[in-house]
DNA sequence: AAACAAACCTGTGCGC
DNA sequence: TGCGCACAGGTTTGTT
């Protein structure tokens, strides 16, 4: 199935039975599992991607492209498994040996700074020179993950609203107080993103591992919100544009 | 170097 | 009610 599709079904199978969870983490977008013996697996939700952990007997959704049984756990309960459901079918899980991450997930290596993992590990001096050092749209440069891991479309849009700073706008054209005023935007943004569950739009599709619903969107200030009247400075209209080939909204009068 | 389009898919919401 | 079309949270690849 395209969900499995850098090894067969088969080798994923075979990395993963009998194995230990020793670790769970989050590199950007990408979610790694560390099992014991240097047994791994690298899961990516894409669009539409879901992690869910159900008991074994509740009905499995449509488009559960993967499952991996749990042994009973006292805390948890009895008789759990882990699905990864994915309608459309972009995400992906890949089971693989540390040894050969280089190989089979060369993305991980080539993720840049993680705002929520590292904060201290970005400056304001280094952030000003990444963007002076590039001519790049604010907008593509926060959505592209080697710069910086873990933003996508709604919180590039949130986090340049915050910023007050157009998703136009030139990397190399900033004040050395509106970089320092987006830098801190990311990690409030991000955490605050997170403490409430994240974002789940109008189909309702990222959802955590128990099926809820995040909370954060009732707390955007553009997404989702073109004709609006911005929330922050009742004087404009929310706009939604083209920029990095993405869907974006902002407020022609809080961003410049 | 950076911008853009297309590709990978299914589901949903809208206008007619 | 139903049909066709536009569009959707991401990333990679190839072309201007």
């Amino acid at each position: 199935m395209r969900t499995v599709r850098r090894t067969s079904s088969a080798a994923l199978v075979a990395g993963l039975d009998g194995v230990t969870v020793r670790g769970v983490e989050r590199r950007g977008k990408y979610l790694v599992l560390r099992f014991d013996e240097g047994a791994r697996a690298m899961i990516h939700l894409r669009m539409s991607g879901q992690v869910l952990i159900a008991g074994r007997t509740d009905p499995r959704p449509a488009h559960t492209h993967v499952v991996m049984g749990l042994s009973d756990d006292a805390e948890r309960g009895r008789g759990e498994e882990v699905r990864f459901v994915d309608p459309r079918t972009f995400g992906e899980v890949v089971a693989y040996r540390e040894a050969d991450a280089a190989v089979l997930v060369p993305e991980l290596d080539r993720l840049g700074w993680d705002p929520l993992l590292e904060p201290e590990a970005m400056t304001p001096r280094r952030w000003r020179a990444l963007l002076a050092g590039r001519r790049r749209q604010l907008k593509a440069l926060l959505l592209d993950q080697h710069p910086v891991a873990g933003i996508g479309n709604i919180y590039s849009d949130e986090i340049l609203h915050r910023a007050r700073l157009r998703p136009g706008r030139r990397s190399d054209d900033l004040s050395a107080q509106q970089a320092r005023r987006l830098l801190g935007t990311i990690g409030e943004v991000l955490a605050e993103a997170v403490a409430h569950g994240g974002s789940s739009l109008r189909d309702a599709q990222y959802v955590d591992v128990d099926g809820r619903q995040g909370g954060y969107q009732a707390f955007h200030r553009v997404v989702d919100k073109e004709g609006h009247w911005c929330g922050t400075c009742d004087r404009a209209r929310i706009r939604r544009s083209v920029a990095a080939g993405r869907s974006s909204y902002w407020c022609p009068w809080c961003q410049r």
